[in-house]
RNA sequence: GGAGAGGUUCCCGAGUUGGCCAAAGGGGGCAGACUGUAAAUCUGCUGGCACCGCCUUCACAGGUUCGAAUCCUGUCCUCUCCA
């Protein structure tokens, strides 16, 4: 009785945020065994270390990881040291530049110390597929290819899509699919984590346990986290991620800037706030019994919390509060020292000023930003793009209304 | 190996009877208004320069010309078809 109590928690509580689970049943009957023997499941996650800089986009996996870890599995990252000199062709059209051993390595590390944001250190275990793929001789290779066709490689979206493009498609891609489902061969895997893009790869780790007689793993498969322009997945190349070493108060600003419908979806997949507050929340958004700015305030102090404590966060609140509420200045700004040679007669052409304070990219974009009314100094809005500025000391220079400078005379 | 198409400003993409092209249009971005630094909407800007003018851009290197993104030559790269 209790048992299944306890199964239908889990799995509660691994549905969440989820899109897919191949299969449920398969995976209920795992926990069961799980439960009854006091083994915990193994759960598998493959990192691919050619993008180094972790944002909330890749924690969504690792929150669900970190949910398997607090139900008392045994969670296992692969750093795919490996894979990651082919890189996996998903969700680029184009071929990727193969990294080298170097690039992997240092960006193997780095991966690690920001995992360790989310997850508990002392609970997972790492792992480099290098370990055992690189074992491999030829004839073992040849052999784990026969285990499938080409006909169903190209099945997998990106490939299919490319195929019918002609684009290009190099052989070694074809092996991305092998190697990775050969991870979960290698370490006996019960559970695959994975973006959706990884559906493919992660249904073929099942697909070759089952040939090399071993249970197939569960595949559960993440939605991708749209990102700030809440349209397109959040990813660097885009410019629109949240990156989880961002300063606080940064970060807190990236999250209030989100639209009000990708909030629950952000509280859902990159936040710990427990099932039942989850439920809380969506229904007082739904209701209108809550102002949908504070809960997004709310949201920002969760993920800003996570990474840089209770503390900072509320402090970044209060500085938003201070400066995008009230209007007032930052309490610190980046000083800029404006030696007196650039001066003739104490004053600067403020476009140059602003180029000095880092504050716009060239003093055609200065030009531009002053005729726009962008620009204030000491709050005054000036609109003469040939403005010439008598620099006093402390004076506060600002663009737009979040960037700002603080002038020292040097 | 043979035949063909093409490489344009952050991206996509016009422009190739040589001048009116710093280069249409869209996207993105930035700024202003409105706000909740939300969304939506409207407006403006979007190579550089002390800027009503000048300078550097249309794969690269040369050439023709008073003048080239547009014509010619060579080089590099991409794609397609054939083998």
């Amino acid at each position: 009785m209790s048992l299944k109590k306890e199964i239908a928690r889990q799995l509660a509580v691994i549905k969440r945020g989820t899109f897919e689970i191949i299969s449920e049943e398969e995976l209920a009957q795992k926990l069961e065994k799980s439960l009854t023997t006091g083994e915990p499941l193994k759960i598998k996650l493959g990192l691919d270390p050619s993008a180094p800089d972790i944002h909330l986009g890749h924690t969504v996996v690792l929150h669900k990881m970190r949910q398997f870890q607090e139900l008392g599995h045994q969670v296992i990252i692969i750093i795919g040291d490996f894979t990651g000199r082919i890189g996996d062709p998903t969700g680029r059209s184009e071929t990727r530049k193969q990294l080298t051993e170097e690039e992997v390595k240092a960006n193997a590390i780095t991966y690690q110390k920001q995992i360790f944001k989310i997850l508990d250190p002392g609970k997972t275990k790492v792992t480099y597929n290098s370990e055992w793929l690189g074992a491999l001789n030829f004839q073992q290779v040849v052999e784990l290819a026969a285990k499938t066709t080409v006909a169903r490689i190209l099945e997998r979206d990106d490939f299919s899509r490319r195929y019918q493009e002609n684009q290009p498609i190099g052989l070694h891609e074809f092996f991305y699919p092998l190697m990775q489902g050969y991870d979960s061969v290698a370490l006996k895997a019960d559970v695959e984590l994975g973006g959706t893009d990884q559906k493919f790869n992660l249904l073929m780790g099942r697909t070759l346990q089952k040939e090399f007689g071993q249970e197939p793993q569960i595949a559960i498969t993440m939605p991708i986290l749209e990102g700030l322009d809440g349209v397109q997945k959040m990813s660097k190349s885009l410019g629109n991620y949240i990156g989880i070493d961002e300063p606080a108060q940064e970060m807190y600003g990236k999250v209030m800037s989100l639209a009000d419908e990708l909030m629950i979806r952000y509280f859902e997949l990159v936040t710990t706030v427990p099932l039942e507050e989850l439920e809380e929340i969506k229904s007082s958004l739904e209701q209108g019994t809550i102002h949908p700015r504070d809960l997004n305030m709310r949201l920002a102090r969760e993920i800003v919390g996570l990474y840089h404590g209770k503390e900072a966060a509320g402090q970044a609140e209060a500085e938003f509060k201070r400066v995008f509420q009230r209007r007032e200045l930052p309490s610190d700004m980046p000083l800029v020292t404006i030696g007196s040679e650039a001066l003739e007669g104490g004053t600067i052409w403020l476009a140059k000023l602003l180029v000095e304070a880092q504050l716009v990219s060239s003093t055609s974009e200065g030009r531009r930003q002053i005729i726009q009314g962008a620009v204030r100094v000491d709050g005054e809005k000036i609109t003469d793009p040939n403005y010439e500025v008598f620099i006093a000391d402390n004076m506060v220079v600002q663009v737009g209304r979040r960037k700002f400078a603080q002038i020292k005379k040097g």
